[in-house]
DNA sequence: CCTCCAAATGAAAATGATTTTCATTATCTC
DNA sequence: GAGATAATGAAAATCATTTTCATTTGGAGG
């Protein structure tokens, strides 16, 4: 598990890298929470985090686990996802590849949209003399399984 | 400043009959936030909606102006803006127009952008299965007074 | 106009996510 | 391997927001 030569294997000590050549020390804690959130099919919170990085070092802490989360989004490693409830989320950045959300309204799962076709609107920032330099765009609707018309649905 | 025929005064009263016909009673504390709502140019806080609204009706207390507007989200009257700091923010919705915002981060300002070309990433969104019914879209940068090249830019 | 009651209010306490403090532990440089 | 210093964890602190509860008040019905 830690030692095939996989990409995912690679990028993983590419980031644990990251981290130490931007002046952190690479500690079990450190490690697990890096897996942790490199195993989370999308943005979760910290508490999730925390409880998915204790199955690989069980004394982790909480606030250790929001310490290294900070760090890692300070270091350009993962962003945060914002949604309605007020809670943080988190997900890694896979090199800088650039996507936006699709949050299903009814059962709350976040896929990932890699398209972006925002210069349209960019440039109308521009028009009206604001620089865009970053955005972040949420979608809201209903995923595949759980459109209205599909038959299962879930109250919520 | 009341009882001028004006389209704010006009607005307001609406919302106020809105309100009312949601079965809300209208206090005083009601139309203290909700006037401070309306004189806010951008989205902001509730503790920024107290202070304002407090110079109408002084004792209005902070919870209130929670449940004033929140209640003013449920009955679609207002929305609210996530953005990284964690406190919401609120604006008064005009009609149904949509729009997005310009955040400065050099500055802290709000402003908005009224134009919305995502009916693209919608489809892109309904390409996966996903129904999208609703999105949120901020663009984070530098406005007109910030620009680093444009003279006077701010520390922060 | 008056009464009544549910809805609204405010103060204080509770909550929940996140951050800070501080004493202890552990990484990594030399 | 030793030592400086960053990282950790537990507990306490914060901060925005929500809940509780006793009191007040809007507005429907008389």
């Amino acid at each position: 598990m830690v030692r095939d030569g996989s990409a995912a294997e690679r990028r993983f000590e590419g980031r644990l890298r990251s981290l130490r050549s931007a002046g952190h020390r690479i500690t079990a804690q450190r490690r697990a929470v890096l897996r942790a959130l490199a195993m989370m099919g999308c943005a979760c919170g910290a508490e999730d985090v925390h409880a998915r990085a204790r199955r690989i070092y069980p004394r982790l802490g909480l606030v250790t686990v929001y310490r290294t989360l900070a760090a890692l989004v300070r270091e350009g490693l993962a962003q945060t996802v914002q949604l309605d409830d007020g809670r943080v989320r988190y997900e890694l950045r896979d090199d800088g590849r650039h996507h936006h959300h699709l949050v299903c309204l009814s059962c709350g799962s976040i896929a990932r949209l890699e398209a972006c076709a925002l210069g349209r609107l960019q440039s109308a920032g521009l028009r009206r003399g604001f620089r865009v330099t970053a955005h972040r765009l949420e979608l809201f609707g209903y995923c595949e399984d759980c459109q209205p018309s599909g038959g299962r649905h879930e109250a919520r």
